[in-house]
DNA sequence: ATGTCTTTGTGAACGCGTGCACAAAGATGG
DNA sequence: CCATCTTTGTGCACGCGTTCACAAAGACAT
């Protein structure tokens, strides 16, 4: 079969909710920023509002936690850091390789979000020979052939895709092979993985297709109300809602 | 506090699931590959294990669009492929503003992805004086301080916000009020815009301590029930799934 | 100590998304 | 023309996630 394995049967890890869990890292980010301003403690109404989420959300979120807050007072800022930092698994090191050091895998290489937050990269990776030992964010790449001794040396167990499409499946078994259970892919593909290995994906193509969509949406309520076409390009045609087929199959891929 | 205006107000935009918006483009994504090999029909079960989503949902999803299968036979891809683009809107075309041309920004300037899907880079911009007329991705860089002037004049609707988390909200008031009405936000910060301005963002840390999460209650589990300390790299495979299946990375705006 | 005021934690209702299972629709063959 | 087979389209039930609204809990002043 070999069907693309990336369906989530309702896991709720440990009790806490998938949704719950998504939304941590932000609440971490908005309490590290208060806890840089010296800021004690604050209320979920205050805490809501910076991470941009509803408060009543917010509080039922830190109760899968436990309960870490003072009625009439809020949650101590820095008690709060260190549990959730505690249930992301942060106070760990996590060892991390990218694969694929094109222009986004260098980006990623240099990007700063990472090692601020426990993650440190132990290798780059790159199937290109000419890449091998080019220093790339102050460290030198090294060749596809020895993934798997980098893997086990350094007892990674999370991976980055950033290589083409075409390469992504194959980089992602080796990766599993050697014994990486997650995986975050940029790569434009569904991957296939065993029962037991987790895969985020990333794909900047798809954000924006889904903002297009919503845009022409935008602009063809504008269209149909108000007549005042904004700019140049609004060219709208929505006549939408066809069950029978009005135009011929021709597209761009 | 201005309170980030960031949250969905449930938006069944034309009826059609947001949920199901969300895996258009992935659906676009397996259809052209088979557009590309020829291939001239498909059946709902193909498609789903292609694009790795169940048959049902897939159909669902189809139907909210229009009866545009045949019953016996299955899907004419040509004809597919040129509705999901249509109600995508990627039959036309969306010029699209880079801000912040450092390592991610340059990465998403060279990134192939766009263009071939109707998306068109139509200026990079960045604040950096020194960075002025240098070329990245055969384009010179311009100013942050003719924004407003790129904007009006290439009809940009959709920017993309690479910069430092510090400026990102700067860039995006001024984005918002040129006249850019959905942004595609790479910097670590919520960002607060008027309704009617749609934002996702793209969080490369927050999908990693998502990862991290799952990783160590793996680890976790593993060392209660098999006892032995894994040595670098856990290998096991019991029946837990994936956190995937949605979208990642994304707070739908 | 007592009352008031603030804020948490959560019970309950609701809506959305998912997946099953099946009837309807059309193709195909005799 | 009828029977059979394949595959779509969808009604329905279920579970997760979100939000409201409020009682309980603690701080604080008198």
């Amino acid at each position: 079969m070999a069907t693309g394995r990336t369906h989530r049967p309702a896991t709720r890890s440990r009790g806490i909710p998938e949704a719950t869990v998504a939304r941590l890292p932000l609440y971490l980010r908005a309490l590290t920023a208060l806890s840089e301003r010296s800021v004690p403690t604050v209320s979920s109404e205050e805490l809501a509002a910076a991470a941009g989420v509803n408060s009543a959300k917010l509080r039922k979120d830190f109760s899968y936690l436990g309960s870490y807050g003072t009625r009439g007072v809020g949650y101590d800022v820095e008690y709060l850091v260190y549990q959730i930092s505690r249930e992301l698994g942060l106070t760990q090191d996590w060892p991390v390789v990218i694969v694929g050091i094109g222009n986004l895998g260098a980006a990623l290489a240099n990007y700063g979000g990472f090692a601020s937050r426990g993650f440190r990269v132990a290798a780059l990776i790159d199937a290109d020979p000419a890449m091998k030992g080019k220093p790339v964010a102050g460290m030198p790449v090294q060749h596809t052939d020895d993934l798997e001794r980098i893997i086990e040396d350094n007892g990674v167990s999370i991976g980055v895709i950033a290589t083409p499409a075409g390469a992504a499946q194959q980089v992602c078994d080796r990766l599993v092979a050697a014994g990486v259970t997650s995986i975050l892919n940029f790569a434009p593909t569904v991957l296939s993985v065993p029962d037991g290995v987790d895969v985020r994906k990333v794909d900047l193509s798809i954000e924006l297709q889904i903002l297009a969509f919503h845009e022409q949406r935008k602009a063809g309520e504008e269209a149909a109300s108000d007549g005042g076409p904004p700019a140049a390009a609004a060219r709208k045609d929505s006549a939408d809602q066809g069950p029978d087929g009005d135009v011929p199959a021709v597209m761009p891929a």
